[in-house]
DNA sequence: TTGAAAGCGCTAACAT
DNA sequence: ATGTTAGCGCTTTCAA
């Protein structure tokens, strides 16, 4: 239970400390005898760092926080396990955080990786105007990322995707397939990615002269249950228009749920799109049409965004905005493409 | 970007690093004025304790390290979000890892976790033979406990659902809805969940007088591909029997869509199971059948027990196998029970 | 009640 | 090429 310490390596070894540490953290010449018999020594001991010591004296600890607003939803978690795989290869860990969509939470989850030296902050925050103070304060102390989502009036890095691009591909796509009406399912637009979608969406069905009665806007959460409740809501106040378009895919999956419950056909009588396209997505009946999101390069550009933010470390240069295009994935909740019409 | 120390703390109190040491970590006496002259200071600066030099100093980090096979899996997450809850409780952090299903990955971050001074582990491993070195070797080291799966032949507190229990369950259910012959689709026996939840279908199978021939106990891995995989080679080799009994609900949610794709109408010519209660589990169409882990609680007594295991700390004492009962949720994907027929 | 000082395990000057 | 030593920021005796 007593850990072995680098003191007694190098007793064992019949060398210094120091000589220890210079074999252990590879730097400093050693000659290759005595390599040998600190690593030997090391070996028969059993000999692991204190990476805490490391830290303490190093003020580097090779860690990485990450707070999601939600670790249950999938998209989340992929997004996750791509920016874990894409620290690895810069030998760093993951330390991830939960939120729980709650602002305070967030704040505690930021000031605890803080205070525990991470070399490097990645979040997806949970409101678009709480979590302000919190994200800002972080990004001040050390290099910060935000990712998918930001905060209104923050100057720090961020990646993501062009939400409006995306939202012009669904709705050129719905209307291909004949949607001349469409309601909008989203979550309240405290947070960025609703707000842009919402806005895409908006945009092009102008454009398109597509429908939208004002009460076709339901703004939510981001959950099955609230694609349920809007759909429920939608059919009393006076039935469905040609489409639904969904601010994510939990929405979504909720939302085809509810409408074959009601008795309505997708996507003979009402057409569905979601975004994100998580794994589940697919696997609904009809399998779902939805927006992809590039996972591994959002991952792999945050990581590269705070290893740069890390090494110039005193002069904060400008902050970078990356917004990367997604790409629609047509599958069957969506009417198949007959000749697209001529758009201009 | 400079950090606050603590002596700069106490230079502006006036006072000396120990006091504010009192003050900061709440232990020992001090005098009200000089409290609130440090805590005066100590905010004026925006101190912040740094939790690395407390590990350091008192080699106890106030972290919990989590070592999962799968993030993206629905049935960890979830655990992960209530062993987080349980956690806060104490005041304790979670340090979570995923071990993409790789003994070696979840070697790494075992001995990663222990480098980190984590004052314990909870560990649902990947692999019921090939993780067992690490995991052993681990526990020697400090509180560990394992989480839903084990490994074979290790001596550690255990927490989770009673699987035999559970199937009994399953085929009772089933066998009330007529079935009389069945086939079982889980992963490859390489842990202990598929191990137990076979033997348990087994056992009850027979003693029902149920059909399983051998060549329907098919064997892949936990997730939605290997399901829909398993479904078209139980038809290529001669037809469904009359129920499918899964592993887990990733499993069953690709069975059942491939059931229905090869037209096979689920539950009136097949009943499906599944196995944990995922959250999608009641998306699919039918809603799924299956067997709820009461999560909440498994992570509680996980939790209880690390606490104890810290406490006691020399004396190792005997280890604890808990497992709970789990219960059957029944929905669409299996026929409604008509007056359940009589059972010894 | 408060302060001085040692030391947790490690690394990096600096010295040899 | 190797050793000596100071010190990262904190807590905790021990003295006063």
């Amino acid at each position: 239970m007593q850990r072995v310490t680098i003191a007694q390596v190098a007793e064992r070894a019949g060398v210094s400390t120091a000589t220890v540490s210079r074999v252990l953290s590879r730097r400093g010449q050693v000659s290759a005898a005595v390599e040998r018999k600190v690593r030997r020594a090391a070996d028969d001991l059993g000999y692991q760092v204190n990476v805490i010591a490391r830290a303490l004296r190093n003020s580097r600890t090779d860690t990485v926080g990450m707070v999601v607003p939600s670790i249950t939803n999938p998209f989340f978690t992929s997004l996750v396990e791509s920016v874990e795989h894409a620290l690895g290869k810069e030998g760093k860990e993951l330390f991830l955080c939960d939120a729980r969509s709650d602002p305070q939470i967030e704040a505690r989850r930021l000031a605890s990786l803080a205070a525990r030296n991470v070399d490097g902050i990645i979040v997806s925050p949970s409101h678009g105007v709480d979590s302000r103070p919190a994200v800002q304060q972080t990004a001040d102390r050390l290099p910060l990322v935000q990712l998918d989502r930001f905060v209104d009036g923050t100057t720090t890095d961020w990646v993501g995707v062009d939400d409006v691009a995306a939202m012009r591909q669904v709705v050129d796509h719905l209307h291909d397939g004949g949607a001349r009406s469409a309601a909008f399912i989203g979550s309240l637009m405290t947070h960025s990615s609703t707000e842009q979608r919402f806005a895409g969406f908006r945009r092009r069905a102008e454009e398109l002269n597509i429908e939208v009665k004002p009460d076709q806007v339901l703004l939510g959460d981001y959950s099955v249950e609230w694609g349920e409740a809007a759909v429920a809501r939608l059919i009393a106040e006076g039935g469905l228009p040609d489409a639904l378009v969904c601010a994510d895919d939990l929405i979504a999956l909720g939302v085809t749920r509810a409408c074959r419950a009601h008795g309505f056909a997708v996507p003979r009588q009402v057409q569905v799109t979601g975004y994100d396209d998580i794994e589940f997505s697919r696997l609904t009946e009809p399998a779902l049409t939805t927006v992809h999101q590039p996972r591994d390069r959002i991952a792999a550009e945050a990581v590269r965004l705070l290893a740069a933010a890390g090494a110039k470390d005193a002069e904060r240069g400008p902050h970078a905005h990356i917004s990367l295009v997604p790409t629609l994935v047509v599958r069957d909740s969506t009417r198949a493409t007959q000749a697209p019409s001529d758009r201009i």
